[in-house]
DNA sequence: TTGTTTCCCATCAATTCCCATGTCATATAT
DNA sequence: ATATATGACATGGGAATTGATGGGAAACAA
């Protein structure tokens, strides 16, 4: 029985670069899957536990015990989610908008939704996170949230407009029973 | 009896860079055969061992005593099979789809079904993986599975249902009599 | 001081880890 | 040749750990 592990988390040490050097796990860097998660009372929720290795592993100031960090993006009228991002996904956003000229149009619209809505987060030793009233509003979060993989980012979703979205996306003109894996090789758009 | 073999892999080493470089030796990567395992009540299963050599050799961080990773895609409405895709395999899925415009349908339809309804998973080291609860029900996984190889990916059935699958493909009129190979040289299509 | 936000501890079930066995097939010894 | 080791594979079972979630005390802020 873990006995004590005093100031490190109590979710253990998977992650570790156990023992000796070069035996490190190798550990993704794009987020898997969709589950849900109960919001409680208090906003906090549990992060998918294989998304927290991704944002782990994607802070470069994350080491075994620290809390991780991570971004979360709540602006966009027309978006019904909040978009999650790791340190490293964010710092190659900033990257991308500070090559647009300062003061542009597209810079600044870009500025608002990256910077301006959004806010850091920390995962705390039991893998929970508290979500903002304010966000829990923008998305009319209630008792359960979906939580999304998306690539390099992820996406928070109040559980029944996601199952919405992806029906509009069928009505979209799209089969739902066509199998996405054909545009692999199709043409584009 | 296997006295110790400490941290290492108990499977042995076929497929180990053995000794002195150069020495390795040549692992196909295409999966090739099918066959069938059994998936106990923790929903373990044993990965047909020709297939583990191709998943390490298409495992980029793989190494010697490291375990395997794969990814399992279980999306799809119409698909009634689980898709095997080596690390590698699923990076070429990644690059074709961020090649569609961002926020296009077919891009979300495609992230949906590889990056939301994928898990990414390890084989232990007695050479089994387990398929999550979720995966098992969506393809009606009871005591026995089907591994079917399909050029750099694989699919898990419900031996049945791939029994069934084939009967169908021969309905269609296709004649189960007839030699496939005479497709090799025909048109395509 | 009253509602809110953290921190700390607790529980329970699901998942992972570790060790074990049975069976072949190839190897090696006598 | 025959009997005896060895290694690879498939699969079982129990124990230890992790993951998700609840609740109260403590620290803050209004």
């Amino acid at each position: 029985m873990a006995a004590d592990q005093s100031a490190v988390s109590r979710l253990g040490d998977r992650n570790t670069t156990r023992g000796q050097e070069g035996t490190s796990k190798a550990v993704a860097r794009r987020f898997r899957g969709e589950s849900d998660h109960k919001v409680d009372g208090k906003g906090r929720v549990s992060i998918p536990a294989s998304f927290r290795r991704v944002i782990e592993a994607c802070d470069p100031d994350w080491t075994e015990g620290l809390p991780p960090r991570l971004i979360l993006v709540y602006g966009g009228a027309t978006r019904d989610y909040i978009e999650g991002f790791t340190i490293e996904a964010m710092d190659e956003v900033d990257d991308k908008i500070s090559k647009f000229p300062r003061g542009s149009a597209k810079r600044k619209a870009m500025e608002r939704l990256y910077s301006a809505q959004s806010v850091e987060i920390v995962v705390d030793d039991t893998g929970r996170i508290v979500l903002p009233a304010k966000l829990r509003e923008k998305i009319d979060l209630d008792g359960m949230a979906r939580f999304v993989a998306s690539g390099d980012t992820f996406e928070i979703w109040q559980p029944e407009a996601y199952d919405d979205s992806i029906a509009a996306l069928d009505e979209e003109g799209f089969d739902p029973d066509l199998d996405p894996s054909a545009y692999l090789d199709g043409d584009l758009g």
